[in-house]
DNA sequence: CCAGACGTTGTT
DNA sequence: GTCTGG
DNA sequence: CCAGACGTTGTT
DNA sequence: GTCTGG
């Protein structure tokens, strides 16, 4: 699957990778994306790919709460089109997530180890996410996460699809984020039909990392450091 | 017709 | 919103 | 994903 | 065990 990663890339390496149109924005490196926090995302927009900011774990538009949204991390590639959780956003809400790396736990027993994974010589990768919109409604009760939000306010959030790992991906998870390759970006963004696989297991690396990384409020380099 | 679910992962 | 189950 | 909380009442 | 927060 994939619960942790990384967003070391600035908005001018995005749009060297993605050919991104619009305003640049201040990225400040990210070693430790956690669910439930905002994540730089890509979307097409009457044509031109723009980068924004969604919160990761998506709220399906007719939700009655936004509590589902720590469930929907990820969406199940080999079926994603059909669910009713994401087949609209999979028809027309679709996004590139950009990122460096990403941290898969291996279970030995009671003990889990962290891995980071990512390209051999560190450079961004092009997750495939969808994304959706969420009205927050008159009278419900949201959580503190989410306190500031008033009635009526919109609330864009994201996930990110996952396939089989591969045999990089394997030894360590069972499940791997959709890794795009550049020839299905404008496909993918577009509605079009798009290959949802593993990556070829040559392309990426993994090597463990210290559990500093566990702890989703530890934000630094730190998380990316050997054990 | 209305009511209720709608998801992934990992663990049991 | 849309589908399934009752 | 993992870590950490998980409750009420009344008073400050 | 289950939910929220990060």
């Amino acid at each position: 699957m994939c619960g942790r990663f990384t967003q070391l890339c600035s908005w001018q390496e995005v749009h060297r990778f993605l050919n991104l149109t619009g305003p640049a924005l201040e990225l400040r490196p990210r070693y430790n994306v956690a669910p439930g926090q905002d994540a730089a995302a890509v979307r097409a927009d009457h044509g031109e790919r723009r980068l924004s900011i969604l919160r990761w774990g998506l709220i399906p538009a007719w939700s009655r709460t936004p509590n589902i949204a720590y469930r929907l991390i990820n969406a199940r590639a080999e079926t994603a089109a059909t669910k009713p959780a994401f087949r609209a956003a999979y028809r027309s809400r679709r996004c590139l997530i950009p990122a460096d790396g990403f941290y898969e736990w291996a279970r030995h027993g009671a003990t889990r180890q962290p891995y980071l994974i990512g390209r051999k010589d560190g450079s961004t990768m092009a997750f495939a996410g969808l994304w959706e919109q969420w009205r927050v409604r008159e009278g419900i009760k949201l959580p503190r996460s989410l306190a500031e939000l008033a009635p009526g306010e919109t609330l864009e959030t994201c996930t990110i699809l996952t396939t089989a790992a591969n045999e990089t991906v394997a030894p360590v998870h069972e499940r791997m984020p959709v890794i795009l390759p550049a020839e299905s970006f404008d496909a993918w963004l577009g509605g079009g039909a798009v290959e949802l696989g593993p990556c070829p297991a040559h392309e990426i690396v993994g090597r463990a990392v210290g559990t500093w990384v566990n702890k989703a409020s530890n934000e630094g380099p730190e998380a990316m450091e050997k054990p």
